[in-house]
DNA sequence: ACTTGACTTGAAGTTAACTTTAACTGTTAT
DNA sequence: ATAACAGTTAAAGTTAACTTCAAGTCAAGT
Protein backbone atom coordinates (compact mmCIF):
# COMPACT_ATOMS: atom_id res chain seq x y z
CA UNK A 1 0.00 0.00 0.00
CA UNK A 2 2.02 2.74 -1.07
CA UNK A 3 -0.21 5.58 -2.24
CA UNK A 4 -3.93 6.27 -1.57
CA UNK A 5 -6.20 8.97 -2.34
CA UNK A 6 -8.67 11.39 0.24
CA UNK A 7 -11.23 8.61 0.34
CA UNK A 8 -9.02 6.17 2.23
CA UNK A 9 -7.69 8.91 4.06
CA UNK A 10 -11.29 9.86 5.65
CA UNK A 11 -11.93 6.41 6.17
CA UNK A 12 -8.33 5.64 7.96
CA UNK A 13 -8.79 8.60 10.40
CA UNK A 14 -12.65 8.79 10.04
CA UNK A 15 -12.46 12.64 9.16
CA UNK A 16 -14.25 13.42 6.39
CA UNK A 17 -12.69 14.50 2.87
CA UNK A 18 -13.77 18.05 2.89
CA UNK A 19 -12.20 18.49 6.41
CA UNK A 20 -9.04 16.89 4.77
CA UNK A 21 -9.16 19.71 2.26
CA UNK A 22 -10.00 22.26 4.96
CA UNK A 23 -6.25 21.46 6.95
CA UNK A 24 -4.53 21.86 3.63
CA UNK A 25 -6.10 24.78 3.15
CA UNK A 26 -5.16 26.03 6.17
CA UNK A 27 -1.55 24.75 5.85
CA UNK A 28 -1.52 22.57 9.15
CA UNK A 29 -0.72 19.59 6.75
CA UNK A 30 1.40 19.45 4.02
CA UNK A 31 0.87 19.53 0.55
CA UNK A 32 0.21 16.34 -1.29
CA UNK A 33 0.99 14.97 -4.73
CA UNK A 34 -0.90 15.29 -6.76
CA UNK A 35 -2.18 12.65 -9.87
CA UNK A 36 -4.28 13.72 -12.73
CA UNK A 37 -5.09 16.73 -10.28
CA UNK A 38 -6.05 14.25 -7.53
CA UNK A 39 -4.68 14.29 -4.03
CA UNK A 40 -2.02 11.55 -3.58
CA UNK A 41 -1.06 10.44 -0.06
CA UNK A 42 0.73 8.14 1.65
CA UNK A 43 2.19 6.89 4.93
CA UNK A 44 4.34 9.85 5.74
CA UNK A 45 1.76 12.21 4.89
CA UNK A 46 -0.59 10.16 7.32
CA UNK A 47 2.45 10.79 10.23
CA UNK A 48 2.20 14.33 9.81
CA UNK A 49 -1.83 14.16 9.80
CA UNK A 50 -1.11 12.21 13.26
CA UNK A 51 0.34 15.03 14.47
CA UNK A 52 -2.16 17.53 13.68
CA UNK A 53 -4.67 15.21 14.93
CA UNK A 54 -3.39 15.45 18.33
CA UNK A 55 -2.11 19.03 18.64
CA UNK A 56 -5.94 19.83 17.48
CA UNK A 57 -7.42 16.97 20.06
CA UNK A 58 -5.20 18.63 22.94
CA UNK A 59 -6.87 22.01 22.07
CA UNK A 60 -4.78 24.41 20.06
CA UNK A 61 -6.56 26.23 17.58
CA UNK A 62 -5.62 26.08 13.64
CA UNK A 63 -4.12 29.07 14.06
CA UNK A 64 -1.80 27.86 16.34
CA UNK A 65 -0.78 25.02 14.92
CA UNK A 66 0.13 27.31 11.99
CA UNK A 67 2.69 28.97 14.22
CA UNK A 68 3.67 25.95 15.20
CA UNK A 69 4.65 24.51 11.89
CA UNK A 70 6.51 27.97 11.23
CA UNK A 71 8.16 27.76 14.16
CA UNK A 72 9.38 24.23 12.97
CA UNK A 73 11.36 25.50 10.51
CA UNK A 74 13.79 27.71 12.52
CA UNK A 75 13.60 25.37 15.31
CA UNK A 76 14.82 21.88 16.48
CA UNK A 77 12.08 19.86 16.36
CA UNK A 78 12.68 18.24 19.47
CA UNK A 79 13.14 21.50 21.87
CA UNK A 80 9.87 22.46 20.45
CA UNK A 81 8.30 19.71 20.86
CA UNK A 82 8.66 19.93 24.57
CA UNK A 83 7.92 23.30 24.89
CA UNK A 84 4.27 22.26 23.14
CA UNK A 85 3.68 19.47 24.86
CA UNK A 86 4.71 21.41 28.72
CA UNK A 87 2.64 24.39 27.59
CA UNK A 88 -0.39 22.37 26.54
CA UNK A 89 0.26 19.81 29.15
CA UNK A 90 -0.80 22.54 31.94
CA UNK A 91 -3.83 23.86 29.83
CA UNK A 92 -5.15 20.44 29.90
CA UNK A 93 -5.04 20.22 33.91
CA UNK A 94 -6.06 23.98 34.40
CA UNK A 95 -9.09 22.47 32.07
CA UNK A 96 -9.57 19.45 35.00
CA UNK A 97 -9.54 21.67 37.64
CA UNK A 98 -12.06 23.73 36.28
CA UNK A 99 -14.54 21.07 35.99
CA UNK A 100 -13.73 19.38 39.60
CA UNK A 101 -14.60 22.76 40.41
CA UNK A 102 -17.95 22.32 38.57
CA UNK A 103 -18.41 19.02 39.64
CA UNK A 104 -17.99 20.25 43.26
CA UNK A 105 -20.47 22.81 42.77
CA UNK A 106 -22.98 20.26 40.99
CA UNK A 107 -22.40 17.91 44.29
CA UNK A 108 -23.76 20.77 46.35
CA UNK A 109 -26.76 21.50 44.50
CA UNK A 110 -27.73 18.05 44.13
CA UNK A 111 -26.93 16.99 47.87
CA UNK A 112 -28.18 20.64 49.46
CA UNK A 113 -32.08 19.58 49.33
CA UNK A 114 -33.15 22.59 47.52
CA UNK A 115 -36.46 22.21 46.20
CA UNK A 116 -36.13 25.54 43.75
CA UNK A 117 -33.88 26.08 40.99
CA UNK A 118 -33.62 29.68 42.70
CA UNK A 119 -32.18 28.40 45.61
CA UNK A 120 -29.44 26.34 43.78
CA UNK A 121 -28.57 29.53 42.17
CA UNK A 122 -28.07 30.95 44.60
CA UNK A 123 -25.55 28.55 46.18
CA UNK A 124 -23.87 28.68 42.65
CA UNK A 125 -23.61 32.79 42.58
CA UNK A 126 -21.90 32.49 46.25
CA UNK A 127 -19.68 29.60 45.29
CA UNK A 128 -19.13 31.18 41.96
CA UNK A 129 -19.39 35.03 42.06
CA UNK A 130 -19.18 36.15 44.89
CA UNK A 131 -16.41 34.38 46.02
CA UNK A 132 -14.16 35.54 43.07
CA UNK A 133 -15.26 39.34 43.33
CA UNK B 1 -30.79 46.67 47.83
CA UNK B 2 -33.69 45.92 46.49
CA UNK B 3 -33.98 46.49 42.62
CA UNK B 4 -31.23 47.50 40.42
CA UNK B 5 -30.36 48.11 36.97
CA UNK B 6 -28.82 45.84 34.03
CA UNK B 7 -25.57 47.87 34.44
CA UNK B 8 -25.50 46.43 37.89
CA UNK B 9 -25.93 42.58 37.15
CA UNK B 10 -23.88 43.14 34.75
CA UNK B 11 -20.62 44.68 37.49
CA UNK B 12 -22.04 41.99 40.24
CA UNK B 13 -20.91 38.46 37.38
CA UNK B 14 -18.90 39.81 34.88
CA UNK B 15 -21.57 39.13 32.13
CA UNK B 16 -21.75 41.99 29.63
CA UNK B 17 -24.95 43.62 29.62
CA UNK B 18 -25.47 42.59 26.00
CA UNK B 19 -25.50 38.74 27.10
CA UNK B 20 -27.78 39.67 29.99
CA UNK B 21 -30.57 40.55 27.21
CA UNK B 22 -29.39 37.61 25.22
CA UNK B 23 -30.04 34.95 28.29
CA UNK B 24 -33.68 36.27 28.33
CA UNK B 25 -34.19 36.76 24.43
CA UNK B 26 -33.46 32.99 24.35
CA UNK B 27 -35.60 32.30 27.79
CA UNK B 28 -32.93 30.74 30.09
CA UNK B 29 -33.72 33.60 32.63
CA UNK B 30 -36.99 35.06 33.76
CA UNK B 31 -38.06 38.24 32.35
CA UNK B 32 -37.68 40.87 34.79
CA UNK B 33 -39.45 44.25 35.74
CA UNK B 34 -39.81 47.24 34.09
CA UNK B 35 -39.73 50.68 35.09
CA UNK B 36 -40.04 53.39 32.32
CA UNK B 37 -39.05 50.53 29.66
CA UNK B 38 -35.95 49.67 31.87
CA UNK B 39 -35.07 46.33 32.91
CA UNK B 40 -35.40 46.17 37.02
CA UNK B 41 -33.73 43.16 38.69
CA UNK B 42 -33.77 41.85 42.61
CA UNK B 43 -32.43 39.35 44.08
CA UNK B 44 -34.53 36.48 43.68
CA UNK B 45 -33.92 36.90 39.53
CA UNK B 46 -30.15 36.68 40.25
CA UNK B 47 -30.43 33.89 41.67
CA UNK B 48 -31.85 31.82 38.78
CA UNK B 49 -29.23 33.48 37.10
CA UNK B 50 -26.72 31.92 38.84
CA UNK B 51 -28.96 28.88 38.21
CA UNK B 52 -28.19 29.66 34.27
CA UNK B 53 -24.55 30.41 34.76
CA UNK B 54 -24.16 27.27 36.87
CA UNK B 55 -25.07 25.33 33.98
CA UNK B 56 -23.89 26.78 31.21
CA UNK B 57 -20.60 26.63 32.89
CA UNK B 58 -21.02 22.63 33.18
CA UNK B 59 -21.28 22.64 29.61
CA UNK B 60 -25.65 22.88 28.90
CA UNK B 61 -26.18 24.44 25.55
CA UNK B 62 -28.87 27.60 25.59
CA UNK B 63 -31.07 24.57 23.80
CA UNK B 64 -30.54 22.28 26.69
CA UNK B 65 -31.30 25.04 29.55
CA UNK B 66 -34.33 25.84 27.69
CA UNK B 67 -36.01 22.49 27.63
CA UNK B 68 -34.17 22.30 30.81
CA UNK B 69 -36.70 25.30 31.98
CA UNK B 70 -39.73 24.14 30.23
CA UNK B 71 -39.53 20.16 32.08
CA UNK B 72 -39.80 22.41 35.46
CA UNK B 73 -43.16 23.10 34.86
CA UNK B 74 -44.64 19.42 34.78
CA UNK B 75 -42.02 17.71 37.15
CA UNK B 76 -40.98 17.96 40.65
CA UNK B 77 -37.85 20.43 40.69
CA UNK B 78 -35.73 18.35 42.94
CA UNK B 79 -36.20 14.74 40.96
CA UNK B 80 -35.62 17.07 38.09
CA UNK B 81 -32.25 18.88 39.82
CA UNK B 82 -31.22 15.64 40.69
CA UNK B 83 -32.11 14.12 37.52
CA UNK B 84 -29.71 17.41 35.66
CA UNK B 85 -27.04 16.61 38.13
CA UNK B 86 -26.41 13.76 37.74
CA UNK B 87 -26.48 13.84 33.71
CA UNK B 88 -23.78 16.48 33.81
CA UNK B 89 -21.66 15.02 36.28
CA UNK B 90 -21.01 11.69 33.83
CA UNK B 91 -20.76 14.43 31.52
CA UNK B 92 -18.11 15.50 33.32
CA UNK B 93 -16.55 12.97 34.00
CA UNK B 94 -16.44 11.80 30.37
CA UNK B 95 -14.79 14.71 29.49
CA UNK B 96 -12.05 14.49 31.88
CA UNK B 97 -11.17 10.95 30.91
CA UNK B 98 -11.28 12.34 27.54
CA UNK B 99 -8.12 14.76 28.75
CA UNK B 100 -6.33 12.33 30.90
CA UNK B 101 -6.33 10.39 27.47
CA UNK B 102 -4.79 13.18 25.72
CA UNK B 103 -2.31 13.93 28.63
CA UNK B 104 -0.90 10.09 28.09
CA UNK B 105 -0.76 10.45 24.50
CA UNK B 106 1.17 14.33 25.44
CA UNK B 107 3.23 12.65 27.73
CA UNK B 108 4.32 10.09 25.23
CA UNK B 109 4.96 12.55 22.80
CA UNK B 110 7.66 14.93 24.84
CA UNK B 111 9.49 11.41 26.04
CA UNK B 112 9.77 9.15 23.29
CA UNK B 113 12.85 11.13 22.74
CA UNK B 114 11.51 11.55 18.92
CA UNK B 115 13.27 13.73 16.80
CA UNK B 116 10.49 14.56 14.15
CA UNK B 117 7.25 15.56 14.37
CA UNK B 118 6.60 12.60 11.66
CA UNK B 119 7.06 10.28 14.20
CA UNK B 120 5.04 11.67 17.22
CA UNK B 121 2.61 11.95 15.00
CA UNK B 122 3.04 8.14 14.07
CA UNK B 123 2.50 7.69 17.67
CA UNK B 124 -0.52 9.40 17.83
CA UNK B 125 -2.27 7.83 14.95
CA UNK B 126 -1.13 4.53 16.40
CA UNK B 127 -2.65 5.20 19.51
CA UNK B 128 -6.13 7.12 18.69
CA UNK B 129 -7.27 5.90 15.57
CA UNK B 130 -6.09 2.59 14.71
CA UNK B 131 -6.89 1.32 18.63
CA UNK B 132 -10.53 2.52 17.76
CA UNK B 133 -10.41 0.76 14.46
C1' DA C 1 -20.86 5.71 -25.76
C1' DC C 2 -22.29 6.36 -21.44
C1' DT C 3 -22.99 6.03 -16.64
C1' DT C 4 -20.92 5.77 -12.18
C1' DG C 5 -18.00 7.09 -8.61
C1' DA C 6 -14.37 9.49 -6.76
C1' DC C 7 -12.32 13.44 -7.16
C1' DT C 8 -11.47 18.84 -8.22
C1' DT C 9 -12.47 24.07 -7.23
C1' DG C 10 -14.07 28.53 -5.13
C1' DA C 11 -17.64 30.36 -2.79
C1' DA C 12 -21.23 30.36 0.21
C1' DG C 13 -23.58 28.30 4.23
C1' DT C 14 -23.69 26.45 9.21
C1' DT C 15 -23.75 26.65 14.40
C1' DA C 16 -23.21 28.51 18.99
C1' DA C 17 -23.06 32.11 21.86
C1' DC C 18 -22.63 36.28 21.90
C1' DT C 19 -21.33 41.31 20.38
C1' DT C 20 -21.86 45.36 17.70
C1' DT C 21 -24.34 48.89 15.45
C1' DA C 22 -27.67 52.44 14.66
C1' DA C 23 -31.12 55.03 16.06
C1' DC C 24 -33.62 56.37 19.93
C1' DT C 25 -35.55 57.35 24.99
C1' DG C 26 -35.57 58.77 29.61
C1' DT C 27 -32.90 60.46 34.06
C1' DT C 28 -29.33 63.06 36.33
C1' DA C 29 -25.85 66.66 36.74
C1' DT C 30 -24.23 71.29 35.64
C1' DA D 1 -31.31 73.69 28.76
C1' DT D 2 -28.18 70.79 27.48
C1' DA D 3 -24.85 67.27 27.80
C1' DA D 4 -23.63 62.96 29.62
C1' DC D 5 -25.12 58.59 30.91
C1' DA D 6 -27.60 54.35 31.22
C1' DG D 7 -30.80 52.06 29.05
C1' DT D 8 -34.02 50.39 24.83
C1' DT D 9 -34.73 47.76 20.11
C1' DA D 10 -34.11 44.94 15.85
C1' DA D 11 -30.92 43.50 12.88
C1' DA D 12 -26.57 42.51 11.40
C1' DG D 13 -21.83 41.04 12.45
C1' DT D 14 -18.26 37.84 14.68
C1' DT D 15 -15.38 33.54 15.24
C1' DA D 16 -14.00 28.80 14.76
C1' DA D 17 -13.94 24.86 12.38
C1' DC D 18 -15.90 22.92 9.26
C1' DT D 19 -19.66 21.52 5.61
C1' DT D 20 -22.34 22.13 1.57
C1' DC D 21 -23.05 23.55 -3.02
C1' DA D 22 -22.58 24.06 -7.96
C1' DA D 23 -20.22 23.00 -11.73
C1' DG D 24 -16.85 20.47 -13.70
C1' DT D 25 -12.88 16.60 -14.60
C1' DC D 26 -11.21 11.97 -15.07
C1' DA D 27 -10.78 6.77 -15.20
C1' DA D 28 -13.03 2.52 -15.07
C1' DG D 29 -16.78 -0.57 -16.02
C1' DT D 30 -20.89 -2.22 -19.06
Amino acid sequence: MKDFGIGEVAARTGLATSAIRYYERMCIVPKPYRLNGRRLYDDKWMNALGFTMLVLDAGFSIREIQKITQAQKTDAPSAFLNRLADQKMNQLDEQIKQIEQTKTLLKMVSSCGCNSIEQCGELALNKTICAVT
